[in-house]
DNA sequence: TCAAAAGTGTTCGGACTACACCCATGA
DNA sequence: TCATGGGTGTAGTCCGAACACTTTTGA
């Protein structure tokens, strides 16, 4: 087999930055990690990169390993690379941030990995760099959902316009006016209406809505304005 | 030393997509391939990432390398670990973007490379999946330039607006309203007028405009609106 | 004097915000 | 009947797009 002679070969992983959305907040999935170093600490759910593997294909599996899910919104966040970030050996790693329904999540426990979801402001400190893993990929998630219809991904399949919006307040702390908020989804013309109220959080009830796929998937690059003063948030 | 047993290890370089800006289009900078395979093909300017060294330090080591320039914009563009797009041997390739002024380069000739600058529309075809790095690269440039002040890296310290007009439409590849591009470019408040003007491209002249630094990297992370309906270029 | 590029002024329409107000319903 | 959250209506404001028009100057 040819090779590059006089070089050095490196270890490469992944890691997931998995967050959900219980219905009240943003929250993270984490392990309590099996293997030295730092055996029992929290850290991201990760594994190493197989010879005949893409690194998505990498990401996919351990996340479906975790969570059993297949499927999921996922995109490639960044590589961190420093020499010296894992003590063990030189391990470069390719980050992946993962969007999912957390009740789809639920009905699939496996504690083969000791998981849990944290609330995003209170989680555990994490080894390694991942806290700074987690720290961007929020920061990516503020900006990609400010512009694309990103976070439908961590709603179940039918949702109210309220929770939609609960799940905006969460991503940006913050709170937006109710009725400017429902108008400017519904002018998206991305959501369906159901005729099924949810009366679990009011008396009114809030109708449910579905998103509609095929131009979910049509807008999905188109720039859109679901957060008022994106500036504020942002920088 | 410690190490992880049972994993496989791989070779990790970095490759550089460099734009630059004549005043008239956008180029791409890329060299003739000095080693097997492929040699004397084009192909993007990289090299592996030595051991004690960062992506960032490698890409930096690797602009400086080709352009003799030091402190150029540069960021993480992606991670490509196709199992196969080298084919001598499994190749992790972490690609950075940059973007320099075409002429601060042309004073530091280095013919070692055998580099070219091509207008991106007919540059050649590259090497592996560098072709897929470059129109990578090219739409990330469009959708963080819509958004900020980019592209005033590309430009010498002195520039006239309709300068940096030509660069966005380049950019965009389409034509923008020169009243109103100039308006809205002045609005940011980014830019300090000088006493002279280019006399070169028009009878009348246009007024010089040096970028305020400060504001530049306060406003960095705000979102601006340089071009009219981004949906139309970015999707 | 004319052509050509730079740049200013003006108008129009649409989008976003703020907020008054109405609706539905369980307790 | 009243408190609570869901949702519609509406007025004011701002901003971007379009485009008529003025300015400057070399040929």
């Amino acid at each position: 087999m040819h090779r590059y002679s006089g070089q050095t070969r490196i270890l490469v992983a992944v890691d997931c930055i998995i967050f959900g959305f219980d219905g009240f907040d943003i929250k993270l999935l984490v392990i309590q990690r099996g293997i030295k170093p730092e055996k029992n600490k929290w850290s991201l759910m990760g594994g190493f990169l197989q010879p005949e593997e893409s690194p998505e294909q990498a990401a996919n599996r351990v996340l479906k390993q975790l969570t059993g899910l297949e499927g999921v919104y996922m995109e490639q966040l960044q590589t961190f690379a420093d020499p010296h970030r894992d003590p063990v050996e030189r391990t470069l790693s390719i980050a992946y941030f993962a969007l999912i329904d957390i009740h789809q999540y639920e009905k699939q426990i496996s504690d083969e990995y000791h998981a849990e979801w944290f609330l995003l402001k209170d989680k555990p400190e994490l080894i390694f760099d991942h806290d700074e893993m987690v720290r961007i990929a929020q920061k990516e998630l503020r900006y990609k959902a400010a512009l694309h219809p990103l976070l439908f991904e961590l709603l179940p399949q039918k949702f109210t316009i309220p929770q939609l919006q609960s799940l905006y307040e969460g991503v940006y702390d913050t709170v937006f006016d109710n009725r400017n908020f429902s108008r400017k989804v519904l002018s998206t013309g991305l959501l369906i209406k159901q005729k099924e109220k949810d009366k679990m959080n009011s008396k009114k009830g809030a109708f449910y809505y579905k998103l509609d796929k095929k131009k979910y998937k049509a807008n999905f690059q188109a720039f859109l304005n679901f957060i008022p003063n994106p500036d504020k948030f942002l920088s």
